[in-house]
DNA sequence: TCTATGATTTAGAATTAGTCTAAATCTACA
DNA sequence: TGTAGATTTAGACTAATTCTAAATCATAGA
C-alpha cells in the first residue's frame, strides 16, 4: 500500500543485466539498435534474452541513463551520452553524428513560449550531407 | 534509356491512391500512422492497398509533400503541413504539437557549423508537458 | 537461517510495422 | 493497336517490439 508508480525502495533495480547493457552502449562510439546491443551483450551475458534487452532499455531510459534516438526506420537507437546534446543525420550514407549547440538553453525557452509546453528538454536533429559524402 | 533514378518524364505520378493518402493526412489535425491512414483512404479508395500507402507515402515524401516524424514506437507518423515546423511532445499523454520557430534559420547554419555537415533542414522536438497536462 | 514477497529474467509466442514479390492494370505515346 | 514503364494489388515475408507465464533472485521479517 501507499506504493507509487515510481517506488524505489525495493528491488535491486541496477542488475547485472542491465548494467551489461548500459556497459555496451558506453563503450560504443555509434549509436546502437537493441538487436546490436543484445548480440553484444549476450557475449558477456551468454543467458540474456531479448526481452531482458528491452526491459533494461525501458529501465535504463527511464533511469535517465540512455536516451532513445528514432528515425523512420522502425529500429530504435540507443544514446549512452547522458549529457544534452544533438544529433547530425546524413541523408546521403545515414552516418549519425552528436553534437551540441550551445544556445540551447535560449532555445528551449523560446520553444516552450511558441508551444506552450512546460520545457523539460529539447532535442535539434540537423539533416544534411556528412562531409565524408560531401567529396563525391 | 540514358534514364536516372529520379527520372520525372513518364508516369501520371500523383495518382488518386497517392491523392488519397495525401488528403487523409491534410485533413486530420492530428499525426497518423501509417496504418491510420491505410483504414481512411480505404473508405475512399475500398480496393487500395497497404503496400500502396507505403509506397504513397514513400512518393509524397520525396515530392516533399508530406513529412515523416517518429518517436521511439515503431511507428512513423505523418503530417502534411509543407512548411518547416517543429513539434513539442507532452512527456505525460504523449500529444504532438506543431509550432515554428522563427529562428530556425539561424540556428541550422549554426548546427551546419558544428557538425560540419551541409545542412539540409533542422528540425527541434521540445519535450515537456502540455497546457492540458499540467492542469493536475 | 528460513520464508514470503515482489522484482527480475528467461524463452518463446504473439503482435505490429514495414518491405518485397509477382501478377495484373494502367497510361502515354509511337 | 502495341509496347514499355509506372503503379497497384494481395499476400508472403522479415524485423522490431511486446506480452506471457514460469523460473529465479534478492530482501526483509519471523
Amino acid at each position: 500500500m501507499g506504493k507509487t508508480e515510481t517506488d524505489n525502495t525495493t528491488g535491486q533495480r541496477l542488475t547485472p543485466q542491465r548494467e551489461a547493457v548500459l556497459q555496451v552502449i558506453r563503450e560504443r562510439e555509434d549509436h546502437p539498435t537493441a538487436s546490436d546491443i543484445f548480440e553484444a551483450a549476450k557475449r558477456r551475458l551468454p543467458s540474456l534474452s531479448y526481452a531482458t534487452v528491452y526491459n533494461s532499455l525501458k529501465y535504463l531510459r527511464e533511469a535517465g541513463l540512455v536516451r532513445e534516438i528514432s528515425f523512420g526506420d522502425c529500429a530504435s537507437r540507443y544514446d549512452g551520452v547522458i549529457d544534452r546534446h544533438d544529433h547530425a543525420i546524413c541523408s546521403v550514407c545515414g552516418k549519425l553524428v552528436d553534437f551540441d549547440l550551445p544556445e540551447a538553453g535560449e532555445l528551449m525557452r523560446a520553444a516552450a513560449r511558441m508551444s506552450h509546453f512546460k520545457a523539460e528538454s529539447v532535442h535539434l536533429t540537423l539533416t544534411g550531407i556528412c562531409p565524408d559524402c560531401r567529396e563525391s
